[in-house]
This record gives structure tokens, C-alpha cells and sequence, in this order.
DNA sequence: AGCACGCCGACT
DNA sequence: GTCGGCGTGCTC
């Protein structure tokens, strides 16, 4: 018998078309799903069993015999397999690339095994593995343990919008229900939560299992308390970068198995095989950290969708994404038709108890380490009536740059194109993008002068400001590099809702999801940057941005709520954006940037692929992408030119952050109108490209979020 | 992607 | 005399 196996590597071969797998011999029975460890070359693999077969192409002085097959794991079930082909396919890689990486690693490593010889075939055993099963019986134990101690508390009440969304996602499992994506759409506090939570208990009341999305690991713990305290008997398995290896893998375990019937998690649960799923939520379904940026670069949201479509047993599921201020791709579906939209009254909640955004000029103000007179005044305010406030800053260090007055000198990064960030709280310069530091120059390096000027302002220039101004106040600040430390995050939050902070200076990450209940006065020191940006999506990114950050506001209800405001720093005040924002209007600036895109024929009105390549030279990397670009001008012009005729290729240009870390990179983007047209470009083109010789790293990516 | 094989410079 | 640099080539 012949087993085809994926395996964690790159098409190679022109001839090894379609999925990329390799055939082995094997004497025992077999069961497609199964994983087995496979010698390859000098190497031992553990592969995915994709299929058995009787005979193979591979002559047979090269066909090789499997080591063994592992059955410690339930095969994975036919839907998790439609799932990573279309990823496969959809992001242009071979299926192993995909299957392998979606296993935690302890389930992928060969090394782990001991392979002996049992009547003629391999058997492999592991102590380890059997570690792992006692681990995940005991979470799954402990779980319901844990339930049967807490309280069954006070259920709120669903108003009448709530009522509706949820009997939307109802309608959804009904078995003659057409496909459609809900989208629910309502602003922070109009009560998202609560709507899919009574989901997620009908789904498991059918005996079926939930799949929850969320985008920061910083989040999954507040959630997954919120869900053991509502959901008591359920078992509840979570799964994000930040578990060591055996954690996740039992957490993983649990959800593959079926035992656990809720799975919260990061991006890269998505991909988990789950036996009896019946719902999927993907919360704050616009958050830019659902697209993955590494090895297989793909939308953790658009695989959800794909995820419930394939549903379970032949049937699509119900799939629900929420957000306050959707991705404008995902509000164009739901706008026509495509999904389903479930609005949770924004407006009656803005009335009553948003804050008040209000936008101070830089134009004509003076400022004093960009502060104006008002924000210092807002500030010293709250500080005499013992209110907190926040004050965000998206730029961490002291300041961007370090310069010499006397002959220009500027601390760029060595390896990069950027320049290195001056940090006063370790005296360095570090590279935000390669990690490269030193510790700042007593003197300029090219001349000799002692006067180095700071240029620009982050966070820790921000909180010098501060207190300076405010000797008195307690001030903290979290960005990244204030929170390196493990649980210092925790330490620095619990301080602001303990009450023991004034002022609390950070960057985005202070924004998602946290709720600070005494908070009246919230300022964004500089709005601008992403209105200059050259992407186009900054403008969409920044609208959600001050959203959430205007929603840290007023949290805790009544009088104070009532004062509560928002003071955004700006040079223009005039801009549409800002008008949409302060009526917390997002349909007005939804329709006015869909409205941009389509003039511009930008996504969601076209569809995007990039090839990027890497090189040490600038030059060879841009010669390659010169030769793809041929190379895709021929498969357009070749046999099927019918379907490829909309698909229009750009020029190569260097990336805007041209060289990280000592390597120059380029790219070329690809467009089309129609996803289908790109699809079976990208298929054909890579295809040609394997068959050139690479001089030069290179990737695809489908669905670019930057470019 | 790894990992081996292979052919040229600075070290015990 | 070897250790090791990374160029090229193969893996069912």
C-alpha cells in the first residue's frame, strides 16, 4: 500500500503538482487523517497521510518506507481538510505547508518518538506523549471542577435590538438556512458580548462546539473568565502564542477532540480541528492582527468565514463577526447583501453616555512639548478633581531620531533603512525593526559635538512632560517596552484600577479591550501621521483607532460619564474624518471611503497579490521581480487568456522600509477586479516561477493588509 | 526549507 | 595539516 503524505515544505518541483505529496511504502493498515513519521533524505519527518493509494509514479529505487504511523491523535475530521485546501490553494502554498503548521509543534516533532520494529512494521512510541494525555485529562477535569464552584450569577436581560441579532444567528443554524456571515454591528457597550455569548450557550445546549476569535492574547483572559462565570458546566479550552509548548498542546488537544466546548482564541486557532463545531465569533473583527505577517500570510477572519461555509457535516454553520467599526470590506458585503447585519442601536447608546470628542487645532497654537495650552489645562483639571486620565502617544522611546546640531549627523540603524529610536529610560539606541542597539554616543560619532538634539517625541519624552508639569500626579506609562517583563502589564493595569495613577501615557495597546471605569478625560497628542500615510487603508485604520480610544472614556455611567471627553490634537480639524468621528457616525465615513475606493479601483473593488523578493542587493531583487513580471505578462497573453484578461501587474518597487536587518527587499503588486481571475493568475504564475532558477528569496502574499 | 557534499582561507 | 565558510543540489 501506498500513502501520500503532505509535508511541512515548499513546492518544489514543477512535477509535483497540485498538493506537493510524497509518496511512501507501508505493510499495515492506514486511515487518511492519520500523521506518520516519514524519512526524508538525511531527515526524519513527521507528515500528514493525505491519501492511500495502491500504486504510485515514483519509481520504485527511490519510494521509500514510512517509519510508522502514529495513532496517539483522533485522524482529523473531512471539513478540517476542505479548510487547509482551500488555504492552500487560496494563499498559493502546498497543502502540507499549511496542515503541518496548524498542529502544535509538540504533535509535528519526529524527535519526540521512539520507532522500533514490531512484525515488520515500525511502532512508535513516546513518554512524553503519554505526559501530554494525562495533562490535557486533568484540564478537562479541573474545568468542570471549577465550574461546579462558582456562582450561577445575574443574567442581564437582552433589549429588543439583542433579542433580534441573536434570533438572526438562530435562524442561521436552521437547516435549510442559506449561507450568509452575520455581521453584528454596535458600538463598545451596546452589549456585542451578550448577544454572542446566548449564541454560544444555544450552540452547546445542541451539543455542539464554539470557536471564538479574538485578536490579543491580552484579551483571551478577561473573556475566558466572562465565559467560565456565564458557562459554568462547559468546558472551556484557549489557545494563543503566549502558552509554552505542552499547554498548547493540550488546550489543543481538548478542542480536537471534542471535549472542550468552547475554544477562545488568537489567530492561529482558527485552523484547529474541532469535531462537532456549530458556531464561530470572530469579536472586533476589524483588528489589523488577525492577518498573519510570517510564513503562511493569511486572514484569520476570511478563513473563519471559509471555515463556516465548509460547517459541519455537509451543512455551513452560523458565523458571526462583531465589531463597532467593521472592516470596510466586511461592511461593503453587509451593505450589499452578502452578510447578513445585526445592529446593535449605536445611537441610543452614543446619546446617552459617549463621551464628547472635541479636536484642538496645532495650526495656529502654540505648544509646548506638544501640548497645547487646553490638553495641559484639561489635565490639571482632572488632576484637582482626582479623576484619571490617559493620554495616548502611538510612538514608544523618547524620540524618533537622535541628531548633531553642528554637522547633521543622524543615529540611523545600521542594518536598516530606518533610523534607531533614542531610549532615555536604558540610554540606547534601538532599531524598532531589527533589534540593533548601542548605547547613545556621548559625542557625535562624525564630528566630535556633545550636543546631540533629540528629535521628535514617544512615550517616555511624553511622560517627562508630565512630570514635569505635574510633580505631584502619579504617572505611568505602558507601552512595550514598560511591559517586556512578564506580568508587569498586569501590575501597571491593576495600579490605574486600583486607583493608584493620575495619568496613565501609552500607545495603542492601552486601548483594546480594557475598561478603566473612572476614566473622564482621554487626549491623542497627535492625530496626523496616518492622514499623510500612503497606504490606503490609514484612514480606516485610524477612524477605528480614536473610536476605540474615545470609547476608554465615561465608562463607569452617571455624572461623570456625563463630563467625560476626548481631546484629539490635530493640524486638521477640517478633515472629513474627524467630523464622521465626533457624531460617531461610521456609516458616514464608511460610505465616503467606500466611495474613495471605488473611484480608485482599491480593495474590496479589486482584490491584491504581492510578490515580494529579498536579496542582499537592491538591484538583483528588483532584476527578479523585472523577470516575474515578464514571466506573468506571458501566462496572460498564453493559452487561457479568456478568464486572466482583467488582471493587471505593476512595476517592481522597493518596499518602504527598503532594508531590514541587512537585506533589501522589493515588490510588485497584482490586481484584478475579479477574485477569480486573480486566483487562476497566481496558480499559472507560480507555476512559471518555480520553473526559473531563484537567485533570491521570494514569497507571495494574497490579500495584502500593507503595501 | 534543511541538510549534505564540496572546494578554498586562518588556526591548533 | 584540519576546522569551517557558504555555493549548489536533492529530498517520495
Amino acid at each position: 500500500m501506498i500513502l501520500r503524505v503532505a509535508l511541512d515544505l515548499p513546492t518544489l518541483a514543477v512535477e509535483n503538482d497540485g498538493e506537493n505529496l510524497y509518496d511512501y511504502r507501508w505493510g499495515g493498515s492506514a486511515v487518511v487523517g492519520q500523521r506518520a513519521i516519514v524519512p526524508f533524505g538525511a531527515r526524519t519527518l513527521i507528515g500528514l497521510v493525505v491519501e492511500i493509494a495502491s500504486n504510485t509514479k515514483v519509481s520504485p529505487d527511490r519510494l521509500r518506507d514510512a517509519a510508522a504511523l502514529l495513532d496517539d491523535v483522533t485522524p482529523f475530521p473531512e471539513a478540517w481538510f476542505a479548510l487547509i485546501r482551500f488555504a492552500a490553494n487560496y494563499y498559493q502554498r502546498s497543502f502540507g505547508e499549511v496542515a503541518l503548521p496548524a498542529l502544535p509543534s509538540w504533535f509535528r516533532r519526529a524527535d519526540r518518538y521512539r520507532v522500533s520494529q514490531q512484525n515488520g512494521l515500525g511502532k512508535a512510541t513516546s513518554k512524553t506523549i503519554e505526559r501530554l494525555r494525562l495533562r490535557r485529562d486533568r484540564s478537562a477535569s479541573r474545568r468542570v471542577i471549577g465550574a461546579l464552584q462558582s456562582s450561577p450569577e445575574a443574567i442581564p436581560k437582552l433589549n429588543s435590538e439583542q433579542a433580534h441579532a441573536l434570533a438572526v444567528i438562530q435562524a442561521a443554524r436552521a437547516p435549510d438556512a442559506l449561507f450568509r456571515p452575520i455581521l453584528l454591528y454596535g458600538v463598545t457597550g451596546s452589549g456585542k458580548t451578550e448577544v454572542y455569548l446566548r449564541a454560544i450557550e444555544s450552540t452547546l445546549l445542541a451539543g455542539r462546539q464554539a470557536l471564538v476569535l479574538v485578536p490579543e492574547i491580552n484579551l483571551t483572559p478577561q473573556l475566558e473568565a466572562l465565559f467560565r462565570r456565564r458557562l459554568p458546566s462547559a468546558c472551556i479550552a484557549s489557545l494563543h502564542s503566549g502558552l509554552a509548548e505542552g499547554e498548547r498542546a493540550s488546550q489543543w488537544w481538548l478542542a480536537q477532540e471534542g471535549r472542550a466546548d468552547v475554544l477562545l482564541g488568537t489567530r492561529l486557532a482558527v485552523m484547529t480541528p474541532m469535531p462537532r463545531l456549530g458556531l464561530v465569533v470572530v469579536d472586533e473583527e476589524h483588528d489589523p492582527s488577525y492577518k498573519q505577517h510570517e510564513g503562511l500570510r493569511y486572514s484569520a477572519r476570511d478563513l473563519a468565514v471559509v471555515r463556516a461555509r465548509i460547517g459541519h457535516d455537509g451543512r455551513p454553520i452560523p458565523i458571526v463577526l462583531a465589531s463597532a467599526t467593521p472592516a470596510l470590506e466586511t461592511w461593503f458585503r453587509a451593505e450589499s447583501g452578502r452578510y447578513e447585519k445585526a445592529v446593535l442601536n449605536a445611537r441610543a447608546v452614543t446619546a446617552a453616555s459617549a463621551p464628547t470628542i472635541r479636536l484642538v487645532g496645532l495650526a495656529r497654537t502654540p505648544t509646548e512639548h506638544g501640548f497645547t495650552e487646553t490638553v495641559r489645562g484639561a489635565i490639571a483639571d482632572r488632576l484637582a478633581r482626582g479623576e484619571p486620565t490617559l493620554v495616548f502617544h502611538n510612538r514608544r522611546g523618547y524620540a524618533p531620531v537622535l541628531a548633531c546640531s553642528a554637522c547633521g549627523w543622524i543615529s540611523d540603524c545600521r542594518r536598516c533603512s530606518v533610523h534607531a529610536v533614542f531610549h532615555k529610560t536604558d540610554g540606547h539606541l534601538h532599531c524598532h525593526h531589527c533589534g540593533w542597539q548601542m548605547r547613545v554616543p556621548s559625542a557625535c560619532p562624525t564630528c566630535g559635538n556633545t550636543d546631540l538634539a533629540p528629535l521628535g517625541r514617544g512615550t517616555q519624552r511624553v511622560e517627562e512632560a508630565l512630570t514635569g508639569w505635574f510633580p505631584a500626579a502619579r504617572i505611568a506609562r505602558i507601552d512595550r517596552d514598560s511591559t517586556r517583563k512578564k506580568g508587569s502589564a498586569a501590575t501597571l493595569l491593576d495600579a490605574v484600577h486600583g486607583g493608584d495613577v493620575d495619568i496613565l501615557v501609552g500607545t495603542q495597546m492601552l486601548a483594546k479591550g480594557h475598561d478603566f471605569q473612572n476614566v473622564t478625560l482621554v487626549c491623542v497628542i497627535d492625530a496626523d501621521s496616518a492622514l499623510y500615510s500612503h497606504d490606503f487603508r490609514a484612514a480606516e485604520r485610524l477612524f477605528s483607532n480614536l473610536t476605540q480610544v474615545a470609547g476608554r472614556a465615561g465608562r463607569g455611567g452617571g455624572e461623570r460619564s456625563r463630563r467625560a471627553e476626548v481631546l484629539i490634537q490635530t493640524r486638521v480639524p477640517e478633515h472629513p474624518l474627524f467630523a464622521a468621528l465626533i457624531a460617531h457616525d461610521f456609516e458616514r465615513f464608511a460610505a465616503s471611503q467606500l466611495a474613495e475606493r471605488r473611484a480608485a479601483g482599491l480593495p474590496p473593488f479589486s482584490y491584491q497579490a504581492v510578490l515580494r523578493a529579498e536579496a542582499g542587493r537592491l538591484a538583483a531583487a528588483i532584476d527578479f521581480l523585472n523577470a516575474a513580471r515578464r514571466s506573468g505578462v506571458e501566462v496572460l497573453d498564453g493559452p487561457e487568456p479568456c478568464a486572466l484578461a482583467s488582471v493587471t501587474l505593476y512595476d517592481p518597487v522597493p518596499m518602504v522600509v527598503t532594508r531590514i536587518a541587512g537585506v533589501e527587499r522589493a515588490q510588485l503588486v497584482v490586481e484584478s477586479p475579479s477574485r477569480r481571475a486573480l486566483q487562476s493568475f497566481l496558480a499559472n504564475w507560480m507555476m512559471a516561477l518555480r520553473g526559473v532558477h531563484p537567485r533570491v528569496r521570494w514569497h507571495v502574499e494574497v490579500d495584502p493588509y500593507e503595501i
